[in-house]
DNA sequence: ACGCACTCCGTAAACGTTTACGACTGTATG
DNA sequence: CATACAGTCGTAAACGTTTACGGAGTGCGT
């Protein structure tokens, strides 16, 4: 004859109603908020189940409801997004969850393993019900996880846009913007010579910011020079062999806009190696800035984005997608170009006209 | 009299076994490998499954069998790890991934809010049964996850040491070896006044790292000076505060320990500003390396960690507390002190005792 | 002809929820 | 007094699996 133990969490909704001696029906619907339950037993419910520490088991609930009430967010465990080491996920994270948490909603990540296929691992992911919706990036050029999301009619938001799928919602930075923004300003120190770095992989942002580029350099009568396209992997190591090539080329560029910030680290130190002064002798501008561009030696302008704010959007956009939330985001876009601002460093401060 | 969609996924197993003319119970058997179904019938259910796309909801699964086959890494979006910044989560992912893909199960990260209390964000999570088993990092000095976790017979392993609840399974690094290395380096190079960074927050990593250096330190016979221990974020913006308080120092020290490696940037930059030069006037070392180290100018001396294997590691010692799984991993540790490897760049390559 | 072992498969219960439906009060309305 | 209705609550079905159990068929030895 022991007296009960309240230690572990409880068996279940039939417990608790066994403990209260009323019928789980009226359990279920008391915790839920559903409007036929006596206010007082209702009470007496909520109390109970804090007490007893009861949490309604997700697997059940999914079960009945169809829903999970569980949000996937896809990313990359590949080399190069770890390389890339900017903590870029976790930043959008945060603003993600301050979205979701108004709906209960619970924000999981999910990483792809680097040796299994995107697309089957989403499939997988979804076919076994984990989530009910799917915010994905590091979109392809052709990206089949879009085409399966659409037709599976699960809903979904990109980080990226993609040539894929007619009308799919997403954000995606404005490279456009970026890239003419950075040009213009070069042009106007008397830059002409302007290289960029692009990553190597399939990725259609590599695509979309080298035609920004080109299309922002015409824009203002500099002829487009393939050879000053450095394409490296998006890393220290990156930086630094692109510098390298660089320093190869016959005529050398005054200038130089990199797609990742952190690059510059290993660019200034093959810089440097060769007695070549970033932000006196060569001009650099960074792309998609972490704080830390602030406190390299000369400090890296660079175009700066809030992860935060990214985020809500996305969450935002997610939500106006899936029908039990539309109500509350309405008249949204459904494709959002994100800007980006410029932070003026020591990096590209110099007017290369009177050189030379 | 339209032929049969193929395009959406399955309504259930109960769909399938219709298409196929036997039984759910049969189909179930053929797709779980279970022993006594006939091979030719296996053969056609498979071949079924795979054309019309069936995966087995998971809900249904979990419920039944009281188990998700999901693994949960819990992680802190608190500003201080998006500002480290070293994708160090991303980093074991894969080493835990190649451990778990073996048994079929799924890792799922789970970024706990930085306005929850991370107590709380696990009891909801394994509350609502989303995961079997956990792992979790960032360890505070008393840390009631692992309480609860104990008590709760929730299979988990924690990344760090912990204060709290008697014996339970965890990998960490080791601070000891880290500390000793690094100061007994610094003595033969002449060092005496060694100044050492940590973070201000209540992880107990910092205060294993302080506890670990003052004991290499009075083991040289050298006298432990809290004025030398500087309390910082582990930021680039940490690393500049670090170097701006070094300056300040009456009698300066000709040394520096930092945590983290990225602090670097931050601390190379304050201190040429004041005209002081990492690597000739002032000596740093730093820890938990990522290849980025070897970028900057000069290039830090810095621990290196092989993120993959300490993954491995702690994937292979939460199967083993797991009954299901631990079988395949047989006696193995149940704590494990992981060692660091110095890799020495040019960053403390000098003799202060040639100074002075 | 019978029993037995073995292989294969169908039946149905169970997992923990939510929810449509109906039953039971008490009270207001005709 | 009959009826309607609102407020509560219990009952039972349903969600998609897995699995214990038993039955049907076959082959084989006696």
């Amino acid at each position: 004859m022991q007296t009960e133990t309240k230690s572990q969490p409880t068996k279940g909704i039939r417990q608790l109603a066994e403990h209260l001696n009323i019928s789980i029906g009226t359990v279920s619907r008391a915790l839920n908020g559903k409007p036929d339950v006596n206010q007082e037993t209702r009470r007496r419910v909520l109390a109970a189940a804090e007490e007893l520490g009861y949490v309604a088991n997700q697997s059940g609930r999914s079960l009945r409801q169809g829903e999970t009430k569980v949000i996937g967010l896809m990313i990359e465990s590949s080399k190069e997004t770890v390389e890339n080491a900017d903590n870029f996920f976790l930043g959008v994270t945060s603003g993600l969850q301050s979205v979701f948490a108004r709906h209960k909603l619970d924000l999981i990540m999910l990483p792809c393993p680097s040796d299994e296929d995107p697309h089957e691992y989403l499939k997988r992911m979804v076919a076994r019900r984990i989530v009910d919706a799917m915010i994905i990036s590091d979109t392809q050029r052709v990206d089949r996880r879009i085409d399966f999301l659409s037709r599976a009619k699960i809903p979904f938001v990109a980080l990226g846009r993609s040539l894929s799928a007619g009308n799919f919602p997403w954000i995606d930075l404005d490279f456009e913007g970026v890239a003419d923004h950075a040009v213009k300003r070069l042009i106007a120190l008397g830059h002409r010579r302007i290289a960029i770095t692009a990553p190597s992989s399939e990725a259609n942002l590599g695509y979309l910011f080298i035609d920004s580029y080109r299309r922002a350099l015409e824009r203002h009568d500099i002829p487009f020079d393939p050879s000053l396209v450095i394409r490296v992997r998006s890393s220290e190591q990156g930086g630094y062999q692109a510098a390298h090539e660089l320093l190869l080329l016959e005529e050398r560029p005054t200038a130089v806009i990199l797609i990742y910030e952190l690059m510059a680290i290993g660019l200034y130190r093959r810089l440097m190696e060769s007695g070549v002064m970033p932000g006196r002798d060569l001009a650099v501008i960074g792309f998609r800035d972490a704080p830390r561009a602030r406190f390299l030696q000369p400090s890296l302008s660079c175009f700066r984005i809030s992860l935060y704010d990214l985020g809500v959007a996305l969450g935002r956009m997610l939500l106006a997608t899936m029908p039990a939330y539309r109500q509350f985001y309405p008249g949204g876009d459904r494709n959002i170009i994100w800007p980006l601002e410029l932070m003026a460093g020591e990096s590209d401060a110099f007017d290369v006209g009177a050189m030379v």
